[in-house]
DNA sequence: TCCTAAGCGAGACGGTACGTCCAGTCTTCGT
DNA sequence: ACGAAGACTGGACGTACCGTCTCGCTTAGGA
């Protein structure tokens, strides 16, 4: 996420310091969970993590990738979860989701980062790789294992179908307020499982 | 959407300027249309109306409710469409989705009065009742129109349904950047039809 | 004026590199030139002369005292006229003193070295035997051939005559703004004969 | 020394507030006492002001017009003596000077102010108007009153005669290192008159 | 016709954060 | 142990807005 993926031949000077970079997630973590994400400042980060700001703006442009890389670090993979059912499955990665939405500190955090995207392609493109494409393939690998069983129709659009499970829960949750919850998280399911599951004669139902 | 709708009981002093209203709200849209929402400040927009800053926060608390209520200027009403049945009024609608998000004003627009939500009460009901229900009392009545006709599912739930459909064209275009196009709509409407339409030997299709 | 005079002893390791040494020197003169004194900093100077920081304050510590080795490098040595005369010889010094304050570069230059003079003694002690001590010696030699003609008074005060025929310009050019020219440069020279003058009866005039 | 010169029709807006002015200069004195003049920031004077950073902008452009504003403060009108004879107003004169340069805050002081004064035409000014001009005036006096009571010759310059004896010091205090005391003082004195008396047959003597 | 109250434009107020710059030091590599 | 390169902490810079606060002036209704 940082413009130096290495693996090129070693650069002149003082290497970049890991404990600094370090320190400046934390900080910024830190911070996030104590004061909100847009009370953050590169100021405080820089303050609490005992660094110059330079040091910051060295290595990322904006406060949003740096809180993007920051988040990578707490982040865990996305579990993808192996029932033996396509809506078992399914069901098994909305609460996933669920669990995610449910944390206080998402609601300014998301939509914060969403705003940030529609300013800045870099963070778009952060944001795009950092989370959603791990989301994005949870949701594939669960949708290819129920064609495979049978369970989905085989022509499936898997890009559609993941939005349209995904979808109305992120709609909910950053516009129209309604229920992001288990009971919403089942309802979605059996939509998914309508719209998408094979025909009546083949596995599922 | 201001706070004073009152006709009622004359208040002492004088009456505040309609003149200055309307050249705040011009201002603001016009400031949004060059610069781009978040780039719009307070200042910028007091002195482009020729008004001084508090004459604007005498009438709005943010930025937000502001832009909000001069939005509300130059929106129209959502045309619900009628075609005679349930895929061509859904797929009217979709439409519409298409066009507003085609903007290239929108996101930025869009995305900086979500993050907005998350952050004040106020503007999250304002945004929720003078956009988002708009949409929503659309989308009910096409629906139910539907469940009349006997083409969607009598139990039909209006509120999933319109999420499903709405969800998915809101989490591309804000989050992972899929298309929102017109086979997009196409492929939404269908999915809603599997899953919200009537069982076999009713009226659909 | 490097606290390393050494080629005598051999110091173990790499030698510091004369090519360094020129091109910082040449780096700063030439900065000065471009950007004015003040404007230079230590930064823009090792970047000039394509040379890290760190080599720079391994042989000056402060900017001034680099600069002022620097000057000595284009400072050509004072030449003491020897018209045959106190009053020629002393004209033909002051006439040296129009032309150093002539360049228009000596403004900001010589203010900024009188600043940094305040600061720090070893500026100040580099600058008075760098640069002032010259001019001393060379009032002094006048001034003595002066009274040994019998032009001068014998109990002459050589430190005051110098200061006040010295003097009057430096506070012009440095804080009054008057005249520092040929006309003044003579008239100075008038009133140091009719101060330190032999009495009459004696060789002047 | 502001820009504003008053008399003229009132501003809109609201004024500018006397006592965040008092403050700031009293803050900017207080602070070069305490850390010498060029160690003082605008960042402290507000801080210790307790006023805006923009505060101090929108009323000085540099620090050094501030500091002579505030100087101005402190500094007392030049005492121009009258003793009856013009050797002993010149040492009076000369005393004050002794004096001033005594401050040990000075040294650092006038040299940086100096230094602005190369940089800035503005400081160049005011430092000439506020200051300059207070001792040429008080110079100029004496002068003038030794003239009229035969005591100076007729034809004196009184520019000339006032930077001959008002010179050496200055040169001595920001360059050569010579002493600015009682006994140069009256050295100094007495090549002026030698320089600038009556000749013989005349009052003075 | 005045009085009171709230509006008006203008702009200064105390603050906070911005992103940049430089000082002076430190750490890496290669010579 | 030198060299360059460029990282580091620290802190001031001058700017931009924030939201609040005076100013003097205007515009109404009620006394």
């Amino acid at each position: 996420m940082t413009e130096t993926d290495s693996t090129a031949g070693r650069r002149p000077g003082r290497p970049r310091s890991e404990e600094a970079h370090d320190a400046i997630l934390s900080a910024a973590i830190a911070l996030i969970r104590e004061v909100g994400y847009d009370a953050v400042t590169m100021e405080a980060i820089a303050a609490r993590a005992g660094v110059g700001k330079a040091t910051l703006y060295r290595r990322w442009k904006e406060k949003e990738t740096l809180v993007i890389e920051a988040l990578g670090r707490i982040l865990h993979a996305i579990p993808v979860p192996d029932t033996g059912s396509a809506r078992g499955d399914l069901l098994g990665l909305m609460r996933v989701a669920v669990g995610m939405y449910g944390d206080p500190a998402s609601h300014v955090l998301l939509s914060g980062l969403v705003a940030a995207m529609a300013r800045s392609p870099a963070i778009a493109h952060a944001m795009r790789t950092g989370f959603d494409a791990r989301w994005r393939a949870a949701m594939r690998q669960v949708l290819e294992r129920g064609t495979a069983r049978g369970e989905l129709r085989a022509e499936l659009d898997v890009e559609l179908a993941t939005d349209v499970v995904s979808g109305p829960f992120f709609y909910r949750y950053l516009m129209s307020g309604g229920p992001v919850d288990e009971p919403s998280a089942r309802a979605l399911v059996e939509v998914a499982l309508r719209a998408f599951g094979a025909p009546a004669g083949t596995s599922d139902r």
